[in-house]
DNA sequence: GTTTTATATTTGTATATACAAATGATTGGT
DNA sequence: ACCAATCATTTGTATATACAAATATAAAAC
């Protein structure tokens, strides 16, 4: 069931989804050794790099809202992976020993992840459409 | 905060998601005057267009499983926008005449959509990005 | 120094979508 | 004709994400 039989296959709201959909499903994929989402895993990451950093950097890191990185600090919190520390106004995160311990398949799951895409799409392809796609998400960012 | 500053702005799971997102929400905008989501109204333009197609039909059309169909269906049905009709195995969708009352609408919110693409993007470019992703989201299709 | 405004985060609720199991119907083999 | 396999759809439950309102703090204005 080539995607390009679709009634909409020259639309970018079916394409854009449809890829993001697969695309989530190889990042699930590559990163169920560490038994989290990818989401929860780059933030993990994240917060492994630059321990402290606050939640709404990771927000942009991300760019997600910060009320999805709220739910993820929750889960990954009562995961131990991680720990809020809120001082003030803002909330400093830090990886716990745990999640230290899981740096290596995290970043396995990276690595496999990213080395999937470029055996799928060859890094040229691949290069070029991420650029592509930045360059649109930018122009409809308001 | 440009999309490129990201961490992670190579990644094709952060691009191909946050471009969808984007996408969604320009698209959720077209559609506001019809009152339903973009998947919503694209599933009632194509009853419109085929009355009594079929669910495994529109799960085709519209790239989503079969099971995000039936919740998509329930929703229009108890909006009185369409009426299942189940023969054996299979079940037909028709439009309502509410539905058909609408279509100006909807043809309306396809056309806005489309042309907010062209005028962010350039006929050219989203084209051949559409074309990009959809090749990328074939080879990702098991 | 109090009041207003701005900033960071959280909470309540909602949308979009999926997986896996269940259901119900048709079909093919014997 | 019966039983098993297959197919189309639905149901129960889960994930990923967001918006809008609430909260809490810090900064600016006066």
């Amino acid at each position: 069931m080539s995607t390009v039989n679709s009634r909409f296959a020259q639309c970018l709201y079916f394409t854009s989804n449809a890829l993001a959909r697969k695309t989530e499903k190889l990042a699930q994929d590559s990163w169920s050794r560490v038994g989290i989402s990818p989401s929860h895993g780059y933030l993990l990451l994240l917060t492994l790099e630059e321990p402290g950093i606050q939640a709404g950097a990771l927000a942009r890191q991300l760019q997600l809202q910060p009320s999805t990185i709220t739910r993820l600090l929750e889960k990954l919190e009562s995961m131990k992976l991680l720990q809020r520390i809120t001082e003030g106004k803002t909330t400093a995160v830090f990886p716990t020993n745990k999640a230290k311990t899981l740096l290596p398949k995290i970043q396995e799951s990276v690595a496999e992840f990213s080395a999937r895409c470029m055996e799928l799409l060859g890094k040229e392809e691949n290069t070029k459409l991420v650029v592509g796609m930045a360059k649109i998400a930018d122009k409809l960012t308001p």
